[in-house]
DNA sequence: GCCATGGTTCGATAATACTTGAACAGTTGT
DNA sequence: ACAACTGTTCAAGTATTATCGAACCATGGC
């Protein structure tokens, strides 16, 4: 069947309270973080946790998503992650920003 | 017996995912911009949510004091809550700005 | 001292969120 | 077509958080 994209809501339906509360877990945090360096493939990211269950990941992954943080596109047999900078910067401006240089 | 301080943690104790958390809550991020113009009774905000239980309204504010955002100390017979605008932004810098500005 | 006022704390319940294995879906390579 | 590889979705169990009445605590005024 055709390649299955996901769901990304537009910016403008993005909130900050979702952005927040996304970013508040550690780990997605660190998985941000990761890929705030430049797009990265999915089992290139969570480095720092080796251990983790994919299902476990790629839930971590849905809720970066679904709050607009990343995007995440199919990428061969994988997938690719990127921040939506562009866009938070937008929407939030210095959000982002203060909450990396952090 | 003696006026009844409660606890605040001190600013290097102060987690970016807590802060985070705290704020992601509309209730909480609500009380937050109130506070924001300067200090104010703790009867006098959460004027946007009139019908609010006080249990409610004290955990709410909780969860902002233990997050390290908001200083709660006894005046009178009631209390004063502001922010700890100086702190955090020497902690997480343009983090409050940012957030408040959005 | 006594009462009214303003908040905290406790306890129980409801609602969300997290975690993970198992099953499933797409893609690539043979 | 088949097998290997990546990641998603489902479902069930666990854990964390929210909500709010009731009981309690401290203060101010009388």
């Amino acid at each position: 069947m055709a390649t299955y994209e996901l769901e990304h809501p537009a910016i403008e339906d993005i909130t900050l309270t979702d952005v927040l509360f996304a970013l508040s877990d550690p780990a997605r945090l660190e998985i941000v973080r990761e890929v705030a360096a430049g797009p990265l493939d999915m089992a290139a990211c969570g480095a720092t946790n080796p251990g983790l269950p994919k299902s476990t990941k790629s839930h971590l992954m849905k809720v970066l998503r679904e709050a607009g943080i990343v995007r995440n596109v199919p990428n061969g047999r994988g997938r690719l992650v990127s921040l939506r900078k562009d866009e938070l910067d937008v929407r939030f401006p210095g959000l982002l920003d203060s909450v990396l240089g952090s």
